[in-house]
DNA sequence: TCCGCTTCTTAATATACCTTAAGTTTTTTC
DNA sequence: GAAAAAACTTAAGGTATATTAAGAAGCGGA
């Protein structure tokens, strides 16, 4: 797939919220930037500052940190069409904590933060789309707090492969372990144990 | 305190992020509604939808749900000047499983989602406004998620004083523990242990 | 095809947090 | 200001999950 390709599924995954015309898909690309990223590879580390937003095209990524006691946190994962970004880093423009890094060979396309704010102003439905995008984001992120309360880990284990049947394929266990906030050994027994 | 003064300081809190002019003021005005709660009385049940978008303008209001052994979870508190809502409710437009209760007695100022949307098309900066709120909302639940799976219940205990000490003093520790996702009982163990 | 590296599993021991139940203190109500 | 209700504490015993350590299985590169 070339870059046209790319960009192309961007306008159409915005256009799927928002209305926009000739004028907007114009200026909205010029800005576009491509980005390809080989496994394992790293989007953004510790100490660096979030500068744009960024539109899987196609891969795979997840971002992470570390604790005091060096264990790994996922609190993202995506595959294509999913963004992928450290938002406090991006929007109080202080330095990441966090890790994004590339979990197969993958296309980004960037939007940088800022021609993002001058199109906020240029193109309402843009700053549309992102509140939407947002507001669902948001929602998302609550049902993943409502869960960690509410379900012990074997459901939380089943409801995220239930959830992301196509994401759970791609992962390693270990992955999706420190996304549920258990160790791998514990997920381990857990899948004996239901089985 | 009037309603007047209490819309006054909506429009206030919004021209801290947005700049608004005469005619955003009117017409933001005039779609307000100001609604009083007394203590315990809830704002949502589940069951409804949520309907408006709800800024308290004094008081101090919670949501929570029940899990399926009927235990208590807290999801927001909020004080004067935060928002507080089922988000996931008003969007999806589908019945909701929380409860958002006032905790002190409380006067909110109402935003009707239907003429919300009308604004969000005639009032861009309203549209950025939001935008940037739920930007904001979004950090601090991924902040809580991040807590909830690196630290121990003190030390989320103690972050949670010192991040919230205004809330911290008007609502009783039980609820404070629902929030923190322990038990009020190992709560006050901790409160003993560490003092 | 084999080696080395990454991922997954097993199991024993340890710990953070929960459950229950009872008693105490604080707040609300009339 | 007394009675009732709500909130907080204490403690014993139980459960879910972590830790450590070792080995097994899978997989990518020469």
């Amino acid at each position: 797939m070339d870059s046209n390709q790319h960009i192309k599924s961007l306008i159409h995954h915005i256009s799927q919220d928002v209305t926009l015309d000739e004028y907007a898909i114009d200026k909205l690309s010029s800005v576009l930037v491509i980005k390809e990223l080989n496994k394992k590879e790293f989007l953004l580390e510790p100490g660096e500052t979030a500068n744009t937003m960024n539109f899987i095209a196609q891969g795979c990524m997840r971002s992470y940190y570390l604790d005091e006691n060096a264990q790994e946190h996922t609190l993202q994962l995506g595959i294509e069409h999913w963004w992928i970004n450290d938002l406090y880093s991006y929007l109080s423009r202080k330095k990441s904590r966090m890790y994004i890094q590339a979990l197969e060979k993958t296309f980004l396309i960037q939007l940088p933060r800022i021609e993002l704010e001058k199109l906020y102003i240029e193109l309402p439905e843009i700053s549309n789309f992102f509140r939407i995008k947002i507001q669902s984001a948001y929602v998302a992120v609550q049902e993943r707090v409502i869960d960690s309360m509410s379900d012990d880990a074997y459901e939380r284990y089943d409801t995220f492969r239930r959830s992301y049947r196509d994401i759970e394929q791609r992962v390693p266990q270990y992955i999706i372990a420190s996304y549920l906030g258990v160790t791998p050994e514990f997920l381990s027994y857990l899948r004996k144990k239901h089985s």
